[in-house]
DNA sequence: CAGAATCCTGTGAGATACTG
DNA sequence: CAGTATCTCACAGGATTCTG
């Protein structure tokens, strides 16, 4: 019931259109925090060139625990993203790689990342 | 001072040879870290068409809070890649936007959320 | 309108120790 | 080797109130 306010003129009209362009419930939120969680994106990044080895990941993403490590990938497994194979050897191994959907997904976040290897040094140094 | 340690064969031999790809004291770290922190993403995104006002942007983020608002305009602002611009209008106007660097951050932004778009339903469905 | 200042909380994340 | 199991906590982030 637009009950109106008599405004002195000034206040540009309720065109309440700012037409929220990204919804708080909305699945995308749960995907794109799982992607840029704090370790995601190197993880994926680690995964671009083939399988690799869990502890190869460890060394690769310095600085990881092995706890973030085993959520990120449980996470990312879990969203069909990565792809875990276990050989019954022993020792054990466990390879990590990509799936089709994951290999989409990390294409598009190596532009990404070169832009930030470009610029970070700069915007760094900044402070 | 390689000591060396007699081990009974099995270990694969110390091909150190995991190249640390990403090292944890650099630069991109923490760049990486803005960008993708839980609200930046989505700011840039916002910010890809042009000038948005304060408000403007609170309204298009749903569930954005004001402090993380600022506080995430005023980290990309200081690191050069976002642009404030005061009115000295009344009541007062600010609007934000792109720089040239940050425009090419955002455009590498936006193949990434499309993957997002196009996938985030049938992550979740898995659940 | 566009914030700053406070206070407070959940949980993402680290450290350590143990195991199949 | 490739993890799991606990314990712990800092800090990102939220709610609320106030102001130029």
């Amino acid at each position: 019931m637009d009950v109106g306010i008599a405004v002195p003129g000034s206040v540009p009209a309720p065109t309440s259109d700012d037409p929220v362009r990204f919804p708080a419930a909305c699945p995308t939120r749960v995907v794109l925090s799982h992607v840029t969680s704090r370790w995601g994106v190197l993880v994926l990044l680690a995964l671009g060139d083939g399988p690799v080895r869990w502890g190869e990941l460890r060394r690769t993403i310095e600085g990881i625990s092995e706890k973030m490590l085993a959520s990120t990938l449980r996470t990312l497994e879990h969203d069909g993203i990565v792809h875990r194979e276990v050989f019954p050897s022993v020792p054990p191994r466990v390879d990590y790689s990509l799936t089709e959907s994951g290999r989409e997904l990390a294409a598009r976040l190596v532009p990404l990342m070169d832009w930030i290897v470009e610029n970070a040094d700069a915007i760094v140094d900044r402070h």
